[in-house]
DNA sequence: CCCTGTTTTAAACAGGTGTTTAAAATTGAT
DNA sequence: ATCAATTTTAAACACCTGTTTAAAACAGGG
């Protein structure tokens, strides 16, 4: 898919790479660079800075982030599908790109400066209709009276960290990659039936 | 408590306080020696080169990291009193340590190279019988039958993830500091039950 | 072919990096 | 007070950083 790429994509994408592995005081202009297989000019010609080129790269991978949440809420499953689908999509998407939470998480916490949402997360989010279906079956008594944010916590703690927390549960428990692989799909079962169990207070 | 405290300690914590918060790749000798009021060349004085003092950082950050999780499993509680207290205590500790987690599982990330255990982790919690003692509980019945590595990870995600997350949560949620620290509050309480309740069959 | 605008390159810039050096200041014992 | 050992300092080292410059290579249309 790779071989029709001009050299702006081709950039791009080596940054994303090096950028989501290393974060952005962790790598330089020059390995970037190299990455794409280009001179360190022509990254500062096409992206005028590491700086606008990491904001670039940033704003990409957080839009991928969000577009499978988006989907799985969009549609009109009814809540208890919906979660439980989300979870293992957010597990299948997370094989593939396993360093984009903490990448998100670090850099966000780089820069205390910004108290804007640039993208808009919560709106997208809740212009789904994800939450006023929470809140209804809550009424309705399907669900626990838990707080939105708090669920939204449950969910992702249990989506994100097995990830984030790769090298040191490997190290903890000595597994390789692959048995850390399978590990890690045996954990999403046990998550999703801990996590629909409680928020609709099932007993098993 | 900091008065009386000789140069050498007074970089390790000033170092300690920089390494943490902003991670080995995003800070630079210099400011350690300004964080400590000392000149750059004292802290190759002590502690040889800028590697050799992170090392002894991150070595000291796993300590304080463990201790807490021994010192719970080493008492002689019963097994679901000990994971409710563990939590609880974890809690504490993050409230008043937040960027551990995610200190120790980016610098752990950083460096692919050394897999063997230096800390002795899992020997050191192993030791305490909390294993020994989750696979008599599961044999009799009383807890589900989950493998540990899961059970760990169930337990990390929840605690270490709403700290590891917070600036992320805060912009999706608009929650300020103190919203966000009264939001951690109510989210242990969540997190104590559902673990509970899954991991020993309960059901309300 | 020449000319024009675009793309790519090597080189340089000022400033920051980790680390070392050698001299100065300080300390404590004689 | 003298001296040796320890601690602290300013300065320098070579290298790396992000960024810019100016020239070279390339493209396509006249």
């Amino acid at each position: 898919m790779s071989k029709e790429q001009n050299t702006e994509d081709k950039i791009k994408e080596a940054a994303k790479r090096v950028f989501v592995s290393k974060g952005f005081a962790g790598c330089s202009s020059r390995e970037i660079a190299k990455e794409a297989g280009m001179n360190v000019a022509l990254v500062n010609y096409y992206f005028r800075s590491k700086n606008k080129l990491f904001e670039l790269v940033f704003d990409t991978v957080m839009e991928d982030f969000l577009e499978g949440m988006i989907q799985v809420f969009s549609t009109d499953m009814p809540l208890e599908e919906k979660i439980r689908i989300f979870i293992e999509r957010e597990y299948d998407f997370l094989m593939a790109h396993p360093d984009v939470p903490g990448f998100i998480i670090n850099e966000i916490t780089r820069q205390n400066d910004c108290p804007i949402d640039k993208h808009h997360m919560m709106e997208k989010i809740a212009s789904t209709g994800i939450f006023q279906q929470s809140l209804e079956a809550q009424k309705r008594g399907e669900m626990r009276e838990i707080d939105l944010v708090s669920l939204t916590m449950l969910i992702m703690s249990n989506c994100h960290y097995p990830y984030m927390a790769k090298p040191l549960m490997q190290e903890l428990h000595r597994l390789d990659d692959e048995a850390y692989a399978n590990q890690l799909i045996l954990h999403k079962q046990y998550v999703v039936e801990m996590l629909i169990n409680y928020i609709f207070n099932k007993h098993n």
